[in-house]
DNA sequence: AGTGCCTGCGCG
DNA sequence: AAAGCGCGCAGGCACT
Protein backbone atom coordinates (compact mmCIF):
# COMPACT_ATOMS: atom_id res chain seq x y z
CA UNK A 1 0.00 0.00 0.00
CA UNK A 2 1.35 3.64 -0.28
CA UNK A 3 1.16 5.22 2.73
CA UNK A 4 0.71 8.30 1.34
CA UNK A 5 -2.72 8.32 -0.29
CA UNK A 6 -5.53 8.10 1.36
CA UNK A 7 -7.95 5.39 0.30
CA UNK A 8 -10.36 2.25 1.00
CA UNK A 9 -9.14 -1.41 1.63
CA UNK A 10 -11.57 -4.44 1.91
CA UNK A 11 -10.96 -6.68 4.34
CA UNK A 12 -12.17 -10.24 4.65
CA UNK A 13 -11.98 -13.34 6.19
CA UNK A 14 -9.41 -15.73 4.46
CA UNK A 15 -8.84 -19.76 4.67
CA UNK A 16 -8.14 -20.27 8.26
CA UNK A 17 -7.68 -17.31 10.01
CA UNK A 18 -5.83 -15.53 7.37
CA UNK A 19 -7.20 -12.14 6.43
CA UNK A 20 -7.83 -10.99 2.62
CA UNK A 21 -6.34 -7.36 2.64
CA UNK A 22 -7.83 -6.01 -0.95
CA UNK A 23 -6.95 -2.17 -1.98
CA UNK A 24 -9.57 -0.83 -3.95
CA UNK A 25 -10.28 2.60 -5.20
CA UNK A 26 -12.86 4.73 -3.55
CA UNK A 27 -15.27 3.65 -6.80
CA UNK A 28 -14.62 -0.21 -6.40
CA UNK A 29 -11.88 -0.84 -8.29
CA UNK A 30 -9.55 -3.40 -7.22
CA UNK A 31 -5.60 -2.70 -7.33
CA UNK A 32 -4.07 -4.94 -4.82
CA UNK A 33 -4.75 -8.06 -2.87
CA UNK A 34 -2.76 -9.97 -0.35
CA UNK A 35 -3.08 -12.61 2.42
CA UNK A 36 -1.82 -11.77 6.22
CA UNK A 37 -1.95 -12.95 9.16
CA UNK A 38 -3.94 -10.77 12.23
CA UNK A 39 -0.59 -9.18 13.56
CA UNK A 40 0.42 -8.18 10.11
CA UNK A 41 -3.09 -6.49 9.82
CA UNK A 42 -2.15 -4.72 12.97
CA UNK A 43 0.80 -3.43 11.48
CA UNK A 44 -0.83 -2.31 8.14
CA UNK A 45 -4.08 -0.65 9.88
CA UNK A 46 -1.84 1.27 12.09
CA UNK A 47 0.65 2.24 9.42
CA UNK A 48 -2.24 3.74 7.19
CA UNK A 49 -3.18 7.13 7.41
CA UNK A 50 -5.99 7.74 9.20
CA UNK A 51 -8.04 9.17 6.12
CA UNK A 52 -7.50 5.67 5.11
CA UNK A 53 -11.04 3.88 5.11
CA UNK A 54 -11.71 0.30 5.79
CA UNK A 55 -14.45 -1.59 3.92
CA UNK A 56 -15.37 -4.70 6.28
CA UNK A 57 -18.66 -7.25 6.60
CA UNK A 58 -19.83 -5.80 10.23
CA UNK A 59 -17.77 -3.80 12.61
CA UNK A 60 -18.41 -5.92 15.48
CA UNK A 61 -16.85 -8.97 14.00
CA UNK A 62 -13.58 -7.48 13.36
CA UNK A 63 -12.83 -4.15 15.84
CA UNK A 64 -13.44 -5.36 18.99
CA UNK A 65 -10.13 -7.79 18.64
CA UNK A 66 -8.41 -5.08 16.86
CA UNK A 67 -9.27 -2.93 19.97
CA UNK A 68 -7.94 -5.39 22.50
CA UNK A 69 -4.76 -5.83 20.77
CA UNK A 70 -4.85 -1.66 20.95
CA UNK A 71 -5.13 -0.81 17.58
CA UNK A 72 -7.43 2.22 16.77
CA UNK A 73 -9.32 1.72 13.31
CA UNK A 74 -10.25 6.16 12.30
CA UNK A 75 -12.50 5.34 9.61
CA UNK A 76 -14.51 2.37 7.93
CA UNK A 77 -17.52 1.67 5.88
CA UNK A 78 -20.01 -0.88 7.64
CA UNK A 79 -21.29 -2.95 4.81
CA UNK A 80 -24.39 -4.25 7.10
CA UNK A 81 -24.98 -0.88 7.91
CA UNK A 82 -24.35 0.72 4.88
CA UNK A 83 -26.46 -2.22 3.35
CA UNK A 84 -29.69 -1.48 5.06
CA UNK A 85 -29.69 2.04 4.51
CA UNK A 86 -29.40 1.89 1.05
CA UNK A 87 -31.65 -0.37 0.31
CA UNK A 88 -34.10 1.43 1.73
CA UNK A 89 -33.18 5.12 0.77
CA UNK A 90 -35.56 7.05 -1.31
CA UNK A 91 -32.49 8.85 -2.57
CA UNK A 92 -30.97 5.34 -4.51
CA UNK A 93 -33.16 5.35 -8.06
CA UNK A 94 -32.46 1.94 -8.52
CA UNK A 95 -32.25 -0.34 -5.09
CA UNK A 96 -33.05 -3.59 -7.06
CA UNK A 97 -29.16 -5.60 -7.26
CA UNK A 98 -29.27 -4.43 -3.09
CA UNK A 99 -32.79 -6.18 -2.24
CA UNK A 100 -31.41 -8.90 -4.54
CA UNK A 101 -28.76 -9.47 -2.15
CA UNK A 102 -30.79 -10.57 1.05
CA UNK A 103 -27.53 -12.05 2.37
CA UNK A 104 -26.86 -8.97 3.72
CA UNK A 105 -29.70 -7.76 5.77
CA UNK A 106 -28.73 -9.99 8.48
CA UNK A 107 -29.77 -8.17 11.64
CA UNK A 108 -27.36 -6.74 14.08
CA UNK A 109 -26.19 -9.69 16.08
CA UNK A 110 -25.06 -8.92 19.72
CA UNK A 111 -23.17 -12.91 19.84
CA UNK A 112 -21.11 -11.81 16.92
CA UNK A 113 -19.95 -8.72 19.29
CA UNK A 114 -17.21 -10.53 21.59
CA UNK A 115 -16.00 -13.55 19.19
CA UNK A 116 -16.25 -13.56 15.87
CA UNK A 117 -13.04 -12.68 14.14
CA UNK A 118 -10.60 -15.01 14.50
CA UNK A 119 -12.92 -17.63 16.41
CA UNK A 120 -11.94 -21.63 15.76
CA UNK A 121 -15.74 -21.86 15.03
CA UNK A 122 -16.78 -19.91 11.87
CA UNK A 123 -20.68 -19.88 12.30
CA UNK A 124 -21.12 -16.79 10.96
CA UNK A 125 -24.84 -16.16 11.21
CA UNK A 126 -24.02 -12.91 10.28
CA UNK A 127 -23.56 -10.83 6.77
CA UNK A 128 -20.94 -12.89 4.33
CA UNK A 129 -17.19 -12.01 4.99
CA UNK A 130 -16.10 -13.95 2.16
CA UNK A 131 -13.86 -11.83 -0.25
CA UNK A 132 -15.85 -12.17 -3.81
CA UNK A 133 -18.92 -11.56 -1.73
CA UNK A 134 -17.91 -8.41 0.21
CA UNK A 135 -15.84 -7.23 -2.91
CA UNK A 136 -19.44 -7.43 -4.86
CA UNK A 137 -21.35 -5.62 -2.05
CA UNK A 138 -18.63 -2.87 -2.14
CA UNK A 139 -19.30 -2.29 -5.84
CA UNK A 140 -23.00 -2.54 -5.46
CA UNK A 141 -23.14 -0.20 -2.85
CA UNK A 142 -21.01 2.29 -4.40
CA UNK A 143 -22.81 2.27 -7.67
CA UNK A 144 -26.06 2.93 -5.52
CA UNK A 145 -24.13 5.63 -4.19
CA UNK A 146 -23.52 7.02 -7.73
CA UNK A 147 -26.43 6.78 -8.72
CA UNK A 148 -28.15 8.31 -5.86
CA UNK A 149 -30.09 11.85 -6.56
CA UNK A 150 -28.33 13.62 -4.00
CA UNK A 151 -24.57 11.43 -3.15
CA UNK A 152 -22.84 13.71 -1.10
CA UNK A 153 -25.85 13.46 1.84
CA UNK A 154 -25.86 9.40 1.61
CA UNK A 155 -22.02 9.33 1.81
CA UNK A 156 -22.52 11.75 4.87
CA UNK A 157 -24.61 9.27 6.54
CA UNK A 158 -22.86 6.34 5.30
CA UNK A 159 -19.80 7.96 6.84
CA UNK A 160 -21.80 8.68 9.99
CA UNK A 161 -23.29 5.64 10.69
CA UNK A 162 -20.40 3.58 10.12
CA UNK A 163 -18.04 5.85 12.90
CA UNK A 164 -21.12 5.24 14.91
CA UNK A 165 -20.27 1.16 14.90
CA UNK A 166 -16.70 2.24 15.60
CA UNK A 167 -18.14 4.46 18.38
CA UNK A 168 -20.04 1.65 19.53
CA UNK A 169 -17.33 -0.91 20.02
CA UNK A 170 -15.00 1.63 21.91
CA UNK A 171 -17.63 2.21 24.15
CA UNK A 172 -17.97 -1.24 24.95
CA UNK A 173 -14.39 -2.08 25.55
CA UNK A 174 -13.87 1.35 27.43
CA UNK A 175 -16.73 0.50 29.62
CA UNK A 176 -18.44 3.56 31.82
CA UNK A 177 -16.78 3.81 35.00
CA UNK A 178 -18.71 2.22 37.84
CA UNK A 179 -18.27 3.31 41.66
CA UNK A 180 -19.99 0.04 43.27
CA UNK A 181 -19.70 0.88 46.65
CA UNK A 182 -21.96 4.12 45.65
CA UNK A 183 -24.48 1.71 44.16
CA UNK A 184 -24.49 -0.51 47.01
CA UNK A 185 -24.91 2.59 48.87
CA UNK A 186 -27.92 3.58 47.28
CA UNK A 187 -29.53 0.29 47.43
CA UNK A 188 -28.85 -0.21 50.95
CA UNK A 189 -30.58 2.88 51.93
CA UNK A 190 -33.11 2.34 49.36
CA UNK A 191 -34.24 -0.97 50.03
CA UNK A 192 -32.25 -2.53 53.17
CA UNK A 193 -29.51 -4.39 53.59
CA UNK A 194 -29.07 -7.06 51.31
CA UNK A 195 -30.69 -10.22 52.36
CA UNK A 196 -29.17 -13.81 52.12
CA UNK A 197 -30.91 -15.96 49.71
CA UNK A 198 -34.00 -15.09 48.57
CA UNK A 199 -35.62 -13.09 51.15
CA UNK A 200 -36.87 -9.56 50.41
CA UNK A 201 -34.52 -6.23 51.57
CA UNK A 202 -35.87 -5.26 54.87
CA UNK A 203 -37.74 -1.64 53.41
CA UNK A 204 -38.95 -3.63 50.49
CA UNK A 205 -40.33 -6.15 53.04
CA UNK A 206 -41.94 -3.80 55.18
CA UNK A 207 -44.06 -1.83 52.56
CA UNK A 208 -45.34 -5.28 51.34
CA UNK A 209 -46.46 -6.00 54.88
CA UNK A 210 -48.27 -2.38 54.86
CA UNK A 211 -50.00 -3.08 51.66
CA UNK A 212 -51.30 -6.68 52.89
CA UNK A 213 -52.30 -5.24 56.09
CA UNK A 214 -54.02 -2.61 54.35
CA UNK A 215 -55.69 -4.80 52.07
CA UNK A 216 -56.69 -6.96 55.11
CA UNK A 217 -54.88 -10.15 52.89
CA UNK A 218 -51.91 -11.42 54.39
CA UNK A 219 -51.51 -13.73 51.64
CA UNK A 220 -52.10 -11.37 48.85
CA UNK A 221 -48.98 -11.15 45.61
CA UNK A 222 -48.18 -8.07 44.64
CA UNK A 223 -45.97 -9.23 41.74
CA UNK A 224 -48.80 -11.42 39.70
CA UNK A 225 -50.52 -8.43 37.96
CA UNK A 226 -53.59 -10.79 37.87
CA UNK A 227 -53.98 -11.79 41.57
CA UNK A 228 -53.06 -8.48 42.43
CA UNK A 229 -56.10 -6.73 40.78
CA UNK A 230 -58.36 -9.46 42.14
CA UNK A 231 -56.62 -8.56 45.80
CA UNK A 232 -57.27 -5.06 44.59
CA UNK A 233 -61.36 -5.85 43.69
CA UNK A 234 -61.96 -8.03 47.64
CA UNK A 235 -60.47 -4.74 49.09
CA UNK A 236 -63.00 -2.43 46.74
CA UNK A 237 -60.76 -1.06 44.30
CA UNK A 238 -62.68 -0.96 41.19
CA UNK A 239 -58.86 -0.68 39.61
CA UNK A 240 -58.80 -2.09 36.16
CA UNK A 241 -55.00 -2.23 35.65
CA UNK A 242 -52.67 -2.00 38.06
CA UNK A 243 -50.23 0.77 36.78
CA UNK A 244 -48.95 3.33 38.65
CA UNK A 245 -51.15 6.04 36.80
CA UNK A 246 -54.57 4.12 37.46
CA UNK A 247 -53.67 3.26 41.21
CA UNK A 248 -52.91 6.89 41.83
CA UNK A 249 -56.57 7.51 41.24
CA UNK A 250 -58.05 5.45 43.98
CA UNK A 251 -57.85 7.04 47.57
CA UNK A 252 -57.36 3.38 49.95
CA UNK A 253 -54.57 2.93 52.51
CA UNK A 254 -53.57 0.20 50.57
CA UNK A 255 -52.31 2.35 47.28
CA UNK A 256 -49.54 4.60 49.05
CA UNK A 257 -47.34 1.71 50.45
CA UNK A 258 -48.54 -0.27 46.67
CA UNK A 259 -46.61 2.62 44.80
CA UNK A 260 -43.48 2.46 46.81
CA UNK A 261 -43.41 -1.11 47.25
CA UNK A 262 -43.79 -1.24 42.82
CA UNK A 263 -41.30 1.52 42.77
CA UNK A 264 -38.78 -0.48 45.34
CA UNK A 265 -39.03 -4.02 43.69
CA UNK A 266 -38.34 -2.22 39.99
CA UNK A 267 -34.76 -0.74 41.18
CA UNK A 268 -34.42 -4.27 42.66
CA UNK A 269 -35.43 -6.77 40.00
CA UNK A 270 -33.59 -3.96 37.13
CA UNK A 271 -30.73 -2.57 38.78
CA UNK A 272 -30.18 -4.51 42.45
CA UNK A 273 -27.16 -6.59 43.99
CA UNK A 274 -27.47 -9.35 40.75
CA UNK A 275 -27.60 -6.18 38.15
CA UNK A 276 -24.03 -5.01 39.84
CA UNK A 277 -22.38 -8.27 39.71
CA UNK A 278 -23.44 -8.64 36.64
CA UNK A 279 -22.83 -5.78 34.78
CA UNK A 280 -20.11 -3.81 36.53
CA UNK A 281 -18.28 -5.87 38.89
CA UNK A 282 -14.90 -4.69 37.34
CA UNK A 283 -15.16 -1.63 38.06
CA UNK A 284 -16.99 -0.85 34.29
CA UNK A 285 -20.41 -0.88 33.28
CA UNK A 286 -19.74 -2.29 29.57
CA UNK A 287 -23.34 -2.30 27.47
CA UNK A 288 -23.03 -3.90 23.86
CA UNK A 289 -24.85 -0.95 21.67
CA UNK A 290 -26.49 -1.84 18.48
CA UNK A 291 -25.83 0.96 16.05
CA UNK A 292 -28.98 1.38 13.19
CA UNK A 293 -31.12 -1.07 15.82
CA UNK A 294 -34.21 1.41 15.68
CA UNK A 295 -35.37 1.74 12.37
CA UNK A 296 -35.19 6.05 12.44
CA UNK A 297 -31.90 5.45 13.05
CA UNK A 298 -31.15 5.70 16.76
CA UNK A 299 -28.97 3.35 18.64
CA UNK A 300 -30.59 0.15 20.46
CA UNK A 301 -29.01 -2.00 22.78
CA UNK A 302 -28.98 -5.14 24.11
CA UNK A 303 -27.28 -6.27 27.60
CA UNK A 304 -27.39 -4.49 31.30
CA UNK A 305 -29.91 -1.85 29.56
CA UNK A 306 -27.74 0.33 29.14
CA UNK A 307 -30.19 2.62 27.57
CA UNK A 308 -32.44 2.48 30.67
CA UNK A 309 -30.49 3.38 33.53
CA UNK A 310 -32.37 5.01 36.05
CA UNK A 311 -31.02 8.58 36.66
CA UNK A 312 -31.10 7.33 40.76
CA UNK A 313 -27.82 5.49 39.67
CA UNK A 314 -26.68 8.63 38.06
CA UNK A 315 -24.09 8.97 41.15
CA UNK A 316 -22.50 5.42 40.76
CA UNK A 317 -20.97 6.71 37.46
CA UNK A 318 -18.01 8.05 39.11
CA UNK A 319 -14.62 8.73 37.45
CA UNK A 320 -11.39 7.17 38.48
CA UNK A 321 -9.45 8.77 40.75
CA UNK A 322 -7.16 11.49 39.17
CA UNK A 323 -9.89 11.61 36.59
CA UNK A 324 -13.29 13.60 35.16
CA UNK A 325 -16.17 13.15 33.84
CA UNK A 326 -17.57 15.70 31.18
CA UNK A 327 -21.45 15.20 31.35
CA UNK A 328 -23.06 16.92 28.10
CA UNK A 329 -26.38 16.41 26.75
CA UNK A 330 -28.29 18.77 24.26
CA UNK A 331 -31.30 20.94 25.04
CA UNK A 332 -34.06 19.77 22.77
CA UNK A 333 -32.35 18.26 20.11
CA UNK A 334 -35.61 16.99 18.06
CA UNK A 335 -37.25 20.51 18.03
CA UNK A 336 -33.90 22.00 17.09
CA UNK A 337 -33.50 19.66 14.27
CA UNK A 338 -36.90 20.23 13.30
CA UNK A 339 -36.64 24.16 12.48
CA UNK A 340 -33.21 23.53 10.80
CA UNK A 341 -35.05 20.90 8.63
CA UNK A 342 -38.00 22.88 7.57
CA UNK A 343 -36.18 26.16 7.42
CA UNK A 344 -38.32 27.60 10.01
CA UNK A 345 -36.58 30.32 11.43
CA UNK A 346 -39.16 31.72 13.81
CA UNK A 347 -38.79 28.61 15.26
CA UNK A 348 -34.94 29.22 15.11
CA UNK A 349 -35.18 32.51 16.45
CA UNK A 350 -37.08 30.52 19.62
CA UNK A 351 -34.28 28.41 19.92
CA UNK A 352 -31.64 31.13 19.94
CA UNK A 353 -31.04 31.05 23.55
CA UNK A 354 -30.41 28.32 25.98
CA UNK A 355 -34.08 27.07 26.37
CA UNK A 356 -36.24 26.46 23.66
CA UNK A 357 -39.64 26.38 25.48
CA UNK A 358 -39.06 30.11 27.00
CA UNK A 359 -38.37 31.50 23.40
CA UNK A 360 -41.26 29.99 22.51
CA UNK A 361 -43.19 31.70 25.49
CA UNK A 362 -41.22 35.14 24.64
CA UNK A 363 -42.98 35.28 21.21
CA UNK A 364 -46.14 34.76 22.62
CA UNK A 365 -47.64 31.31 21.19
CA UNK A 366 -47.96 29.65 24.30
CA UNK A 367 -48.15 31.07 27.89
CA UNK A 368 -45.92 28.90 30.20
CA UNK A 369 -43.01 27.01 29.54
CA UNK A 370 -44.84 23.69 30.40
CA UNK A 371 -46.89 24.78 28.09
CA UNK A 372 -44.40 25.03 25.14
CA UNK A 373 -43.22 21.96 25.52
CA UNK A 374 -46.50 19.61 25.55
CA UNK A 375 -47.57 21.45 22.66
CA UNK A 376 -44.16 20.56 20.72
CA UNK A 377 -44.17 17.06 21.85
CA UNK A 378 -47.34 16.71 20.54
CA UNK A 379 -46.27 18.43 17.64
CA UNK A 380 -43.93 15.79 16.73
CA UNK A 381 -45.59 12.50 18.05
CA UNK A 382 -48.97 13.77 16.30
CA UNK A 383 -50.91 14.17 19.46
CA UNK A 384 -54.46 14.79 18.85
CA UNK A 385 -56.80 15.30 22.27
CA UNK A 386 -55.70 16.49 25.76
CA UNK A 387 -53.65 19.22 26.48
CA UNK A 388 -51.08 18.67 23.97
CA UNK A 389 -53.48 18.25 21.07
CA UNK A 390 -55.13 21.84 22.20
CA UNK A 391 -52.20 23.51 21.97
CA UNK A 392 -50.98 22.43 18.86
CA UNK A 393 -53.16 24.55 16.52
CA UNK A 394 -51.14 27.77 18.13
CA UNK A 395 -47.56 26.11 16.99
CA UNK A 396 -49.13 25.54 13.36
CA UNK A 397 -50.18 29.53 13.51
CA UNK A 398 -46.58 30.64 15.23
CA UNK A 399 -44.52 27.95 12.94
CA UNK A 400 -45.88 27.19 9.54
CA UNK A 401 -43.13 25.61 7.90
CA UNK A 402 -41.91 23.03 11.15
CA UNK A 403 -45.40 22.07 11.18
CA UNK A 404 -45.77 21.54 7.76
CA UNK A 405 -42.77 19.14 7.28
CA UNK A 406 -44.06 17.04 10.30
CA UNK A 407 -48.05 17.41 9.04
CA UNK A 408 -46.59 15.97 5.91
CA UNK A 409 -44.78 13.05 6.99
CA UNK A 410 -47.59 12.20 8.22
CA UNK A 411 -49.88 12.71 5.42
CA UNK A 412 -47.62 10.63 3.54
CA UNK A 413 -47.31 7.62 6.21
CA UNK A 414 -51.23 7.57 6.58
CA UNK A 415 -51.60 7.29 3.08
CA UNK A 416 -48.66 4.24 2.93
CA UNK A 417 -45.84 6.35 1.78
CA UNK A 418 -42.27 6.77 2.69
CA UNK A 419 -40.45 9.27 4.10
CA UNK A 420 -37.03 10.33 4.50
CA UNK A 421 -34.89 12.10 7.15
CA UNK A 422 -31.99 15.20 6.21
CA UNK A 423 -29.42 12.52 5.16
CA UNK A 424 -31.45 10.19 3.10
CA UNK A 425 -32.49 7.25 6.06
CA UNK A 426 -35.88 6.45 4.57
CA UNK A 427 -38.60 4.63 6.26
CA UNK A 428 -39.91 0.99 6.07
CA UNK A 429 -43.01 0.57 3.25
CA UNK A 430 -45.98 -0.32 4.79
CA UNK A 431 -45.88 -4.10 5.57
CA UNK A 432 -48.23 -6.25 4.09
CA UNK A 433 -50.64 -6.45 6.62
CA UNK A 434 -51.21 -2.66 6.92
CA UNK A 435 -52.08 -2.38 2.83
CA UNK A 436 -54.76 -5.72 3.39
CA UNK A 437 -56.18 -3.39 5.80
CA UNK A 438 -56.33 -0.59 3.77
CA UNK A 439 -57.58 -2.46 0.81
CA UNK A 440 -60.15 -4.32 2.55
CA UNK A 441 -61.54 -0.93 4.12
CA UNK A 442 -62.11 0.28 0.41
CA UNK A 443 -63.88 -3.11 -1.02
CA UNK A 444 -67.28 -2.03 -1.92
CA UNK A 445 -68.83 -4.51 0.69
CA UNK A 446 -66.46 -3.58 3.87
CA UNK A 447 -68.06 -2.72 6.99
CA UNK A 448 -67.95 -0.18 9.54
CA UNK A 449 -65.51 -2.24 11.86
CA UNK A 450 -62.77 -2.41 8.66
CA UNK A 451 -62.84 1.07 8.14
CA UNK A 452 -62.60 1.87 11.77
CA UNK A 453 -59.48 -0.57 11.62
CA UNK A 454 -58.14 0.81 8.55
CA UNK A 455 -58.61 4.41 9.57
CA UNK A 456 -56.92 3.54 13.30
CA UNK A 457 -53.81 1.78 11.67
CA UNK A 458 -53.29 4.32 8.82
CA UNK A 459 -53.48 7.41 11.65
CA UNK A 460 -51.02 5.08 14.10
CA UNK A 461 -48.38 5.21 10.66
CA UNK A 462 -48.86 8.57 10.15
CA UNK A 463 -47.90 9.53 13.63
CA UNK A 464 -44.94 7.04 13.36
CA UNK A 465 -44.01 8.65 10.12
CA UNK A 466 -44.32 11.98 11.33
CA UNK A 467 -41.65 11.29 14.08
CA UNK A 468 -39.46 9.47 11.59
CA UNK A 469 -38.09 12.13 10.34
CA UNK A 470 -37.35 14.09 13.25
CA UNK A 471 -36.51 11.33 15.70
CA UNK A 472 -34.15 9.84 12.43
CA UNK A 473 -32.26 13.55 11.69
CA UNK A 474 -31.81 13.90 15.48
CA UNK A 475 -30.17 10.32 15.48
CA UNK A 476 -28.03 11.55 12.34
CA UNK A 477 -27.10 14.90 13.91
CA UNK A 478 -26.04 12.92 17.31
CA UNK A 479 -23.82 10.49 14.79
CA UNK A 480 -22.04 13.64 13.23
CA UNK A 481 -21.22 14.64 16.68
CA UNK A 482 -19.90 11.43 18.26
CA UNK A 483 -17.59 10.84 15.10
CA UNK A 484 -16.14 14.21 15.14
CA UNK A 485 -15.75 13.95 19.18
CA UNK A 486 -14.53 10.85 18.67
CA UNK A 487 -11.47 11.55 16.25
CA UNK A 488 -11.01 14.98 18.05
CA UNK A 489 -10.02 12.85 21.57
CA UNK A 490 -8.30 9.86 19.54
CA UNK A 491 -5.50 13.06 18.76
CA UNK A 492 -5.04 13.96 22.21
CA UNK A 493 -1.62 12.72 24.06
CA UNK A 494 -1.25 10.00 26.42
CA UNK A 495 -0.74 11.08 29.74
CA UNK A 496 2.28 9.46 31.73
CA UNK A 497 1.44 5.95 32.64
CA UNK A 498 0.97 6.81 36.99
CA UNK A 499 -1.97 8.66 35.68
CA UNK A 500 -3.33 5.81 33.34
CA UNK A 501 -7.23 4.04 34.19
CA UNK A 502 -6.18 0.98 34.21
CA UNK A 503 -9.72 -0.68 33.81
CA UNK A 504 -10.54 1.27 30.77
CA UNK A 505 -8.20 -1.46 28.40
CA UNK A 506 -5.04 -0.54 26.41
CA UNK A 507 -5.95 2.76 24.61
CA UNK A 508 -8.41 4.20 26.88
CA UNK A 509 -6.79 3.88 29.86
CA UNK A 510 -4.36 6.46 29.31
CA UNK A 511 -6.34 9.67 27.18
CA UNK A 512 -10.02 11.23 27.01
CA UNK A 513 -12.55 8.67 25.52
CA UNK A 514 -16.29 8.19 25.16
CA UNK A 515 -17.62 6.65 27.71
CA UNK A 516 -21.39 6.99 27.73
CA UNK A 517 -23.92 7.77 24.83
CA UNK A 518 -27.60 7.78 25.02
CA UNK A 519 -29.65 9.32 22.28
CA UNK A 520 -28.58 13.34 22.75
CA UNK A 521 -26.50 12.68 25.54
CA UNK A 522 -22.70 11.57 26.27
CA UNK A 523 -20.11 11.30 29.08
CA UNK A 524 -16.29 11.47 28.27
CA UNK A 525 -13.98 9.91 30.94
CA UNK A 526 -10.81 11.81 31.16
CA UNK A 527 -7.39 12.62 33.14
CA UNK A 528 -8.05 15.57 35.14
CA UNK A 529 -5.06 17.34 33.16
CA UNK A 530 -7.27 16.55 29.95
CA UNK A 531 -10.72 17.78 31.20
CA UNK A 532 -11.13 20.79 30.18
CA UNK A 533 -9.16 20.50 26.72
CA UNK A 534 -11.95 17.68 26.27
CA UNK A 535 -14.94 19.68 27.62
CA UNK A 536 -13.97 22.16 24.61
CA UNK A 537 -13.48 19.97 21.77
CA UNK A 538 -17.33 18.74 22.77
CA UNK A 539 -18.60 21.63 22.51
CA UNK A 540 -16.57 22.23 19.37
CA UNK A 541 -17.93 18.87 17.97
CA UNK A 542 -21.37 19.95 18.82
CA UNK A 543 -21.20 22.95 16.49
CA UNK A 544 -19.29 21.18 13.70
CA UNK A 545 -22.56 18.61 14.01
CA UNK A 546 -24.35 21.19 13.45
CA UNK A 547 -22.92 22.89 10.42
CA UNK A 548 -22.18 19.73 8.69
CA UNK A 549 -25.94 18.76 8.24
CA UNK A 550 -26.89 22.44 8.20
CA UNK A 551 -24.87 24.65 7.17
CA UNK A 552 -24.70 28.39 7.48
CA UNK A 553 -28.98 27.62 8.90
CA UNK A 554 -28.84 29.73 12.04
CA UNK A 555 -29.61 27.15 14.16
CA UNK A 556 -27.43 26.13 17.31
CA UNK A 557 -27.66 22.99 19.47
CA UNK A 558 -26.55 24.36 22.96
CA UNK A 559 -25.15 21.77 24.98
CA UNK A 560 -26.29 21.36 29.44
CA UNK A 561 -22.18 20.31 29.89
CA UNK A 562 -20.49 19.96 33.40
CA UNK A 563 -16.92 18.51 34.43
CA UNK A 564 -17.42 16.77 37.46
CA UNK A 565 -16.32 13.50 39.66
CA UNK A 566 -20.05 11.55 39.10
CA UNK A 567 -22.34 11.70 36.93
CA UNK A 568 -25.25 12.88 39.37
CA UNK A 569 -27.68 15.58 38.50
CA UNK A 570 -26.74 18.40 40.74
C1' DA B 1 -37.67 -26.71 29.85
C1' DG B 2 -38.30 -23.69 26.24
C1' DT B 3 -41.13 -20.22 23.63
C1' DG B 4 -43.64 -16.17 23.12
C1' DC B 5 -47.04 -12.83 24.71
C1' DC B 6 -48.61 -9.40 28.17
C1' DT B 7 -48.05 -5.92 31.65
C1' DG B 8 -45.53 -2.49 33.63
C1' DC B 9 -41.81 0.76 33.94
C1' DG B 10 -37.11 2.56 33.11
C1' DC B 11 -34.78 5.79 29.40
C1' DG B 12 -34.64 9.52 25.37
C1' DA C 1 -54.73 4.58 31.07
C1' DA C 2 -50.38 10.20 31.11
C1' DA C 3 -52.88 12.50 25.20
C1' DG C 4 -48.57 11.18 21.36
C1' DC C 5 -43.03 8.67 19.12
C1' DG C 6 -38.94 5.19 19.75
C1' DC C 7 -36.81 1.44 22.68
C1' DG C 8 -35.16 -3.08 26.55
C1' DC C 9 -35.95 -5.87 30.34
C1' DA C 10 -38.13 -8.47 34.28
C1' DG C 11 -41.66 -11.24 35.86
C1' DG C 12 -45.86 -13.83 35.28
C1' DC C 13 -48.32 -16.81 32.59
C1' DA C 14 -50.14 -19.80 28.83
C1' DC C 15 -48.69 -22.55 25.52
C1' DT C 16 -45.95 -26.41 23.49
Amino acid sequence: MNASAPGWSVLARGEAHDVIVIDVTGSGVETARRNCSFAELSRIIVDAPSTHRWVWDDTPRWYPALLDAGIEVARCHDLRLCHAILRDSALVTDAAALRDAQAWSAPADAGTADDALFALDDDPRGVPDAPEEVIVEFARQQAAVASACDPERLRLLLAAESAGALVAAELHAAGVPWHAPTHEAILAETLGERPRGTALPSIVQSRADEVRAALGDPTASLDSQPKLLRALHRAGVPARSTSRWELAEYDHPAIAPLLVYKKLTRLLSANGWNWLSEWAADGRFRPTYVPGGVVTGRWASSGGGALQLPRQLRPAVRADPDWTLIVADVAQLEPRVLAAMAGDTALADAARGTDLYEGIVAGGVVTTRQEAKIALLGAMYGATTGDSGRLVPALRRAYPRAMALVDDAARIGEEGGVVSTWLGRTSPPPSGRWRALQAQASDADAGADDDTAARRSARDRGRFTRNFVVQGTAAEWALAWLADLRTRLAALPDVPPAEAAAASGPIFSRRAHLAFFLHDEIIVHAPRSQAEDAAAIVRESADRAARLLFGTFPIDFPLDLRITQDAAKD
